[in-house]
DNA sequence: GTCGTCACTTGGAACGGTCAAATGGGCAGG
DNA sequence: CCTGCCCATTTGACCGTTCCAAGTGACGAC
């Protein structure tokens, strides 16, 4: 009969009169227990059970001026192929604030002005209660306006650019790369290469360096083997090739699957054979590589998030047990596929051909 | 002096002090702009916005019982290259959101009863008012629970095994393909076959469609030609292989951008040149496609994004003035790399070699 | 001059929780 | 027996907004 099937939503009210208590009594009950009595305690829940009452955010938000909402800007155009990583991220982000009952929400900006006014318009309107940053500027009206307001605030990447920052979360890229030059090594490779990104962007130098010391520490001269390349798999590709043909390179170690990827065309375009005679190794780990065999390093991307969350959380309630607001270095993982295993067969690897019926 | 630099946070009330007329005044010159006179409009919207003030959406929720927020779930892990749309997808919807008001809130969720098990979470602790379902399987429990509940929902993806759905935005796959193979066929091509899924997937069955239809159409025949794979580059290439080699065929169109690049890892083992010997096309248009020259079919994502937003805005307010809750099948757009472009150089392109110096 | 109408404005209750302070009963100490 | 104290629970105010009903003054009509 009833246009709306659903019974009245519970609330604080009906559930304390269910139970023969005040409101009061059922706000002890989920939020300090140890108020309560045994029996209370238990007839409460019950009804809190039976009925499926949860407590209202925004009721609750009014006093306490806390949404339980974190905020994170979604790009509105990921450049290149490594984009991804910033999508599992987020995904795992959703998954750690689930966990400590946040949820985060989304926004878009086109530059760093209309961030701030995101900003403004997320803390005062939605009551956020803090901010995932994802890019790593830090000298940006963007930090400024956050610390201004003394919003909770940790960012995945570390601040280059301010060393002050301490609230931040970062893969320890110069790891990932030495990893994957020890890797080359132990497969017997000498002339290794790296692929890169101009000097001046953090993140780069970071792998950079990774690659040249691992490199230092195995012996190995490092002359002529650097390049710094625009993320574009046809610039790499034509490098590649260079070095290759020109300088004995038999392994290139690249700061993105995008420049391995072109690292890779330029294997076989020389007829060489991926893995088997010339050893190429990504970074990111992207879907792409997972599907045409490319190493790559994965960054641990889930203990990023949890980390992040885990910051936030100790800057919204700074109890005496909570962990200190220290950054986080994460060392990532190497995952080695085809394009440099020298154990395997290489790209592509043996399938039955599946051709339809004539 | 005062460690809280922020002034206090205005509220309808300060505003109303400042201004000197009622809190419900205030209100009014918001909600109700016609049932104030001018003067006293102008002067309270001149407090408004030297004050800066935003109203509350927890205390507006508390009345009208809406929280301007839509959830939408991020999934676990985004199979193949060809998630990244579910990526441009997210970001656009937020921009649609965002210009009636809205958020998007995130949730995550393993299998179908941990999905209804947030919803149940988000409706009744946050009171999200609507959801996007990025899914297309419509009889499992979650359209159920939505629908008894009565919750404004749009779904990106043709419900397909429930006609009886109405709120749906999709993409006109067989356009796509259609698209794909007459501009094969204005290049020349007449063996053009299809890298599909197995028969059975809504989706995959649709971009064979257009295909199939499109072949008939130009009078060329399809037979032998149509094949059905699991979404992986390695087994795309062998096939693509036999299909070239064995059978004659001059082009692929195919279901996805995963397929495609192991089609186009074919052309270059065979030792054809893309794009001038064996045309590949894509479907999604991922950075992948765009980094290696791979044509493909691009989703109008930012379009489908708004469709939904319009859906569930006619749902939530549903005015006269509102369209109609239509269904909105959308038509995608090729585009055209060197990999299906015979006038073009193929991949890859002619790029000076940039070699670090000595 | 009184009254109704109209355009505008106001006061107070309500939404669903939390906070701070008050209440009542049981029990030990003087 | 009275006092003081602690535990468990209740009471009442308050967060910031909107809804509802009623209040104000001007103005034209009777």
């Amino acid at each position: 009969m009833d246009p709306d099937d659903g019974v009245e939503r519970p609330t604080l009210a009906s559930v304390a009169a269910l139970a023969q208590v005040s409101k009061q009594t059922v706000s002890n009950v989920l939020n300090a227990p140890h108020l309560v009595s045994e029996t209370t305690l238990d007839r409460v829940r019950a009804v809190i059970d039976e009925v499926g009452y949860r407590p209202l955010r925004a009721a609750q938000q009014m006093r306490s001026h806390r949404s339980q909402l974190i905020g994170i800007r979604i790009d509105p155009v990921r450049e290149g192929i490594g984009g991804i990583v910033l999508d599992q991220f987020l995904h795992a982000l959703t998954r750690s604030a689930e966990e400590s009952g946040h949820r985060m929400v989304l926004f878009t900006a086109d530059d760093a002005e209309a961030e701030v006014g995101a900003y403004d318009e997320l803390v005062a309107s939605f009551a956020v209660d803090a901010f995932v940053l994802t890019g790593t500027s830090h000298g940006d009206p963007r930090t400024a306006w956050l610390r201004r307001r003394r919003l909770p605030v940790a960012s995945f990447g570390r601040p280059w650019d301010d060393p002050a920052g301490r609230s931040w979360v970062d893969t320890d890229g110069a790891a990932g790369t030495r990893a994957a030059v020890e890797h080359l090594v132990a497969q017997g490779h000498t002339r290794i290469a790296f692929l890169g990104w101009p000097a001046g962007s953090g993140t780069g130098d970071d792998r950079r360096a990774g690659w040249s010391s691992a490199m230092a520490d195995a012996g190995l001269p490092i002359a002529g083997l650097d390049a710094g390349l625009p993320d574009d798999p046809a610039v790499a590709q034509a490098t590649a090739l260079g070095l290759v043909a020109a300088r004995g390179v038999t392994a290139l170690v690249c700061a993105s699957d995008s420049l391995a990827l072109g690292a890779l065309g330029a294997v076989q375009e020389l007829g060489r054979r991926p893995g088997a005679d010339v050893a190429v190794v990504g970074f990111d780990d992207s879907p792409v590589a997972a599907a045409i065999g490319l190493s790559s390093v994965a960054q641990p991307v889930a203990a990023a998030a949890a980390a992040c969350i885990g910051l936030l959380r100790g800057q919204l309630d700074p109890g005496p047990g909570q962990v200190a607001d220290e950054p986080v270095l994460l060392t990532p993982r190497l995952v080695v596929r085809a394009s440099s295993d020298r154990g395997t067969a290489a790209v592509p690897t043996a399938t039955p051909p599946v051709l339809p019926a004539p």
